[in-house]
RNA sequence: GGGCGUAUAGCUCAGCGGUAGAGCUCUGGUCUUACAAACCAGCGGUCGGGGGUUCAAGUCCCUCUGCGCCCACCA
């Protein structure tokens, strides 16, 4: 029998081992352990840095979440057991509009920034009908009371996933070092001219009134309609337009035609005179007319579109605005509006939103008669700031801008460069990112007219008439980071001082939510706080993320990193597809309740879900797929019990790798294999394919299981003779430990449970197993035999499946032909065994193309008495 | 309108130049000293349509169609 000091592993093994229950018992372990904690005496070289996703915490959990967060995952346990110390943070993005509105929600609170901060104030218990207005600072603090108990919910989640993230490592997109840093690269912008400020025609936004950037639109379908408008000329004669918002006919500052348009080429320099209002406007020329859209001219108000801003702005237009922040028509008409009906016709409109005032419009055109016919329905795009629900304005506002190449050709190139030297996973991915950046048509607009964010970290001297000095913007010292204007008070002026002429004013406004998660490396990496740090991990080395964020996150990323390093902020991108679900109307209706992440996580394990988002490759956009965990559930069972039979046979870590004791051919066939199967696995997983990875693991172990496991059983219990079976003992303990440490990545639950009953430590602490190594002792091993082998097995079982026979029935004899004879042949004595032929098994190879097996089946009272079975070893 | 992706068994998907695959479902069977929420076996596809390249095409090229996503100046 074997030599080898007998171990603890069966003591250690459940007598009836399960899944559930795992995730405690090892997160548990895990955190007490601190497994997955940082050694950050490890150098760059040493160590695998990731730039996760701070999810928004705000945001409902979804199974979205599961699906990415476990891709990250699989990659950096993968990472750690290749030997990097993995650096992996998670941050909270806790930063911006989705936090304010549940706060004004949850608690019954609407920030004013006019009145001052109440250091007693509590929040109602129950949130009232209407909602409490309190001061900026006392709607912070409610954001961030909020938010760490949405955090507490989110991490236990994550916990429970199993990710192996290191817990002492969170940070919050609007905590102290958040905002300090991102304060420091702002005036660090600032000061090397990549961040201006600029009074322009800005999007806005009339329900959240702040204006948004280029990045944060959509455009929606909605019903419009073409409304044939008569503009009346000198001599008398009439030129109509086609316009969908005739409610900007008082905004009027010209009609345009494409230069080449003949019809209209009489008429470029004269004047034409607009209905309602009696202005006269010019009629100007501009090849982005479009001939063939309306009657060819076009009406160009202040603004009605982009292109509007274009014509504005090339054509050197005067501007006539009449719509307010608010969307409604301003209650002041416009320049040029001075004439008594002109006056009398504006005071209907005043005051109205732009819905109301085109239906007005509407009817005074058909009073004048200067509507054509009917008003054509259409469908159109418009433009929509993506959280908002009313289309988008445009006003002419002082707004901050950061340089992103939308306006600089050289800067646009070079960011193109950097896209291109980035490594995208999947490769195809890069294309979007080229796409945004060649299309981008203006600079970077990053503040918000907001409360809850990242404030601009400056003031304005007020001159004598309380105007501010946007010029000269008063800078805080570095060390003062983080500041909020409102509340701190400039070097040199007091508090009383806030406000009056003479005196100052902070910057209203706080930052796009991207102006501060596109420094994530360095807010992770505590850049300007722990410099130590952040030299070890940054440029790091993956960002994992989500496509549709591309011209967001990952780009602005880029530029940040690209401004204050001159480097990218990572050379990988890994980017995850979306959760497809066919089926969430169908549940909502039926079930009446949402299925949330928990319950999933509790129904199925832990495992079982990541098994499913592991199935979803790289980029991929997936199915929401219970049978996919069940299928997950199975396959942990199933390494339970595997191995649980395994080491039953007498199998200790002892034997593994013994390369002198593996004899047999079929064991050395199932060695060859199993190489293969991790130099596949591990170039997999090199590549960021944690799917091909699994997929190549698990068909290996399901024929392992299936065939190998059957045909050595009986050989493993010492049925042939101790040589042969040490054999089979060394190639299951082998495969085992490889097998364990495959499945690590993605089911670390169940393979940490396993690697316990029969190795120290963790299984996610030790090395990832090795092609080479495996080949060693597999010696001339052809997994040819195993192939053979497994089919020759698989007829025997089918020749008993079709004879409604139990599979320990025996066969008088068999005779197998055909192409796998000859290598099946090498595996007889194990396929004698494992069919249960207790006559004559021959094989006949080269008499036939035909795979076959032909069986005798005796009569039970022909057959003699069947050997006794070995007993297993105690 | 432009771009990217996708179309293989009832379902979810692999395969990407060399005799059609897996799992699930379905059908039949088996308590086989790890596993009956298990195991064994079987049924099931002219690989979206049409051209082309090649000795050979789900696999490469062209084209059409469907679906998904991203982008695009709202007259």
């Amino acid at each position: 029998m074997d030599q080898s000091p007998p171990d603890q592993t069966s003591a250690r093994m459940p007598e009836k081992p399960t899944i559930e229950g795992l995730e405690a018992k090892w997160a548990q372990v895990w955190e007490e352990q601190g497994v997955y904690r940082f050694d950050r005496t490890k150098t760059r070289e040493q160590i695998y840095s990731i730039d996760t996703p701070p999810p928004t915490v705000s945001g409902a959990l979804h199974v979205g979440h599961v699906f990415s967060y476990t891709h990250t995952d699989t990659i950096a346990r993968y990472q750690r057991m290749q030997g990097k110390e993995v650096f992996y943070p998670m941050g909270w993005d806790d930063n911006g509009l989705p936090t304010e509105r549940r706060v004004q929600n949850f608690f019954g609170v609407r920030c004013d920034p006019s009145l001052p901060y109440d250091s007693s104030f509590t929040p109602p218990d129950e949130p009232g009908k209407q909602q409490l207005p309190i001061s900026r600072r006392n709607f912070v603090e409610l954001c961030e009371q909020l938010t760490v108990e949405d955090e507490k919910v989110f991490e236990a989640l994550w916990r429970q996933l199993g990710l192996s993230v290191d817990w002492t490592m969170t940070y919050q997109t609007i905590d102290d070092n958040s905002r300090a840093i991102s304060q420091r690269a702002f005036l660090r912008n600032l000061a090397r001219g990549e961040a201006y400020q600029a009074e322009a025609p800005t999007l806005w936004d009339v329900t959240f009134r702040t204006a948004v950037a280029q990045a944060e639109l959509e455009d929606r379908e909605r019903d419009g309609a073409y409304h044939a408008v008569t503009f009346h000329r000198p001599d008398g004669g009439v030129v109509t337009i086609d316009t969908t918002r005739p409610e900007l006919i008082p905004a009027c500052v010209a009609l345009v035609a494409h230069p080449d348009d003949e019809r209209y080429q009489p008429l470029f320099g004269t004047t034409v005179r607009s209905p309602l209002f009696g202005v006269d406007v010019p009629v100007v020329a501009h090849p982005l007319a479009d001939p063939e859209k309306g009657t060819g001219a076009a009406m160009v108000c202040t603004f009605g579109d982009l292109t509007d801003v274009t014509w504005w702005r090339e054509l050197d237009l005067p501007t006539r605005p009449i719509i307010g922040w608010d969307g409604r028509i301003l209650a002041e008409a416009p320049g040029g509006l001075e004439s008594e009906p002109a006056r009398t016709a504006y005071a209907r409109l005043a005051g109205s939103t732009a819905f109301t005032a085109k239906q007005t419009i509407v009817e005074m055109l058909r009073e004048s008669g200067d509507l054509v016919g009917d008003v054509r329905p259409v469908k159109h795009p418009v433009k929509f700031f993506e959280k908002g629900d009313k289309p988008l304005e445009i006003v002419t506002t002082r707004q901050w801008y950061l340089r992103n190449g939308g306006r600089d050709q050289l800067l646009r190139e070079r960011l193109l460069a950097r896209g291109a030297e980035l490594r995208w996973h999947p490769s195809n991915m890069e294309i979007r990112y080229q796409n945004w950046v060649s299309g981008l048509n203006g600079d970077w607009l990053i503040s918000r007219q907001r409360f809850f964010g990242v404030p601009f970290p400056l003031w304005y001297e007020l001159d004598a008439n309380g105007e501010p000095r946007y010029d000269q913007p008063l800078l805080p010292e570095d060390d003062q980071l983080p500041i909020d204007p409102q509340s701190d008070t400039p070097a040199g002026f007091t508090e009383d001082q806030r406000g009056v002429a003479g005196g100052f004013a902070g910057d209203p406004d706080v930052m796009d939510t991207w102006a501060t998660s596109s420094l994530s490396p360095e807010i992770a990496g505590k850049w300007t706080i722990d410099d130590d740090l952040f030299q070890r991990v940054f440029p790091m080395d993956l960002r994992p993320q989500a496509h549709e964020i591309i011209r967001t996150w990952l780009f602005s990323t880029v530029v940040r990193a690209d401004a204050e390093f001159g480097t990218l902020p990572w050379t990988d991108a890994a980017i995850s597809g979306w959760i497809l679900d066919p089926d969430r109307k169908k549940m909502a209706k039926s079930k009446g309740n949402v299925v949330t992440p928990a319950a999933m996580l509790e129904e199925h394990g832990s495992d079982a879900l990541r098994y499913w988002a592991a199935s979803g490759r790289p980029g991929t956009d997936t199915a929401f797929d219970i049978g996919q965990m069940k299928i997950g559930r199975r396959l942990a069972i199933k390494i339970l019990n595997a191995s649980k039979f395994v080491f039953g046979v007498g199998v200790g870590p002892a034997l593994a790798f013994d390369a002198s004791a593996v004899t047999e051919p079929i064991d050395r066939a199932l060695l060859a294999r199993l190489a293969d199967v991790v130099e596949d696995a591990t170039r997999s997983f090199d590549d960021y394919n944690y799917t091909r990875a699994l997929e190549s693991a698990e068909t290996f172990f399901w024929s392992f299981t299936d065939d190998y496991l059957e045909l050595v059983k009986e050989r493993a219990y010492g049925g042939r003779g101790d040589d042969a079976a040490r054999s089979a003992r060394v190639t299951l303990a082998t495969a085992m430990s490889v097998i364990h440490r495959l499945f690590a990545p993605v089911l670390p639950f169940v393979t940490e449970e396993v690697w316990s009953w029969w190795q120290e430590g963790s299984i996610h602490r030790t090395v990832w197993p090795s092609a080479d190594d495996v080949r060693a002792i597999a010696g001339d091993g052809d997994s040819a035999v195993l192939d053979a082998a497994g089919r020759v097995l698989s007829q025997l079982r089918k020749v008993k499946s079709e004879n409604k026979v139990s599979m320990r029935t025996e066969l008088a004899a068999a005779r197998v032909s055909g192409p796998d004879a000859a290598l099946a042949e090498r595996a007889a004595d194990d396929l004698r065994a494992s069919g249960r032929i207790v006559g004559d098994l021959t094989f006949a190879a080269g008499d036939s193309d035909e795979p076959g097996v032909s069986v005798t089946l005796a009569p039970p009272d022909a057959l003699p008495a069947p050997p006794a079975l070995p007993a297993p070893p105690a």
